[in-house]
DNA sequence: GGTGTTTCTACTGTCGACAAACGTCTTCTT
DNA sequence: AAGAAGACGTTTGTCGACAGTAGAAACACC
């Protein structure tokens, strides 16, 4: 059998776990993180937690303050962005991933649409979300564009919180089902165009409602 | 007297050189690196080069290959989609620029824009390139948009080595110089719908160029 | 009492060392 | 001769230690 889970070093482990707890809040805003604090709270050596706070830095989830880090997180500002940005390049993914579409992937996007039908049948808010930004990411992914891989991929992992809070308005969820499958569609018809507009529109709408949310 | 110049760590002058090295393609695409060797090479230990091999694999220009990093660097593909990327978002940044227009910020552009000036009028391609790339970078901060800052300050940094090229074109660099001050007035002015549509049109301009050369 | 100086403490930057993983080459067996 | 098994070398992941530094606190002096 082949190997297939390759071993997570432990500095993934500690960026994961940190990158987690700013997103969701875990750490707020303003808290200071020292590498020996944080290398005796997660038992680990300074240098793993070394490694993810920098990379931490560079997402600019947090940042260095001479004295320890200070967590940035995510403020209302960050989201707004993320969404004008990924409005404007995530049509752009679609695109792409319309124009290199192979059987595979018309597979992988069909089991994440069946996958999400059935957490929305279940009414399984927390699992919606985790699909959700599976079919993001995979579409960016098929895009096989690296540049608007990495550009797209930490935009959607910084919305993870948020993202809670849209799946919760249960009527958006039941229309991102349907927008997903719609692109879903478009993309594995090979439709460029139409892919690109409607994840457009899709990605608006999403966007749109996450400002009536704060109001 | 104030202390003006942070000391630079090791790690990161590494990882600016190789940066560098990379962008320019001093390591061509395919050249395997490891912590060992570029230790050795730059006399420092591992640690330094680590953080700075990491910091790379996060940027892309290097990929973790088991056995050391291969060197990636900026493909053709890439640089057609940093443009395409710098088109829909760069935009964005001179609007929320010019609304957040300030006293000092308008003096900066006004300095780049001379500086701009002086070097055309010397034919000093080579500064001309950094100019351009500042002008850009200042913009950018200018937003006070973190996430839009996160977003096109890399991009900036690995167009670098076309930038010569397009540069080196100077009917286009003469266009440049007069698309920047046309971007910088709307700016200062406070006009943040023409400055958004100004520098898409310039970044637009820029794109076809690059094309055009590169056929 | 306020201000400049010194000490102190906590943190980071860097290093060398050790162990685990992985591929490679040799060697043994059939 | 071919294939399997084991030894070897290279590279990375992790650790503890040491030095340098920057801010804070204590202290002395006016």
């Amino acid at each position: 059998m082949k190997k297939r889970f390759k071993s997570i070093s432990l500095a993934d482990q500690v960026f994961d776990k940190l990158e987690d707890d700013i997103i969701l809040g875990v750490y707020p805003r303003g808290q200071i993180l020292t590498e020996l604090g944080l290398a005796e709270e997660l038992g680990v050596s300074r240098t793993p937690i070394r490694e993810a706070l920098r990379r931490l830095e560079q997402e600019r989830l947090i940042a260095d303050n001479g004295k320890g880090s200070v967590v940035l997180g995510i403020t209302e500002d960050d989201l707004l962005d993320i969404m004008n940005i990924r409005e404007r390049i995530e049509g752009l993914a679609a695109y792409y991933a319309a124009k290199n579409i192979t059987p595979e992937a018309v597979q992988e996007l069909e089991h994440l649409i069946d996958l999400q039908d059935f957490y929305f049948s279940k009414h399984d808010v927390e699992q919606l979300r985790y699909v959700d930004d599976d079919f993001h990411d995979a579409i960016s992914h098929l895009s096989g564009r690296m540049v608007i891989c990495d550009t797209l991929i930490p935009l959607h992992r910084k919305t993870r919180r948020y993202r809670r809070l849209v799946m919760g308005d249960w009527d958006r969820a039941a229309q991102v089902t349907k927008e997903h499958r719609a692109i879903a569609q478009a993309i594995a018809e090979g439709n460029g165009d139409l892919a690109q507009e409607l994840m457009t529109r899709h990605i608006v709408h999403s966007k749109e409602q996450l400002i009536k949310e704060e109001v």
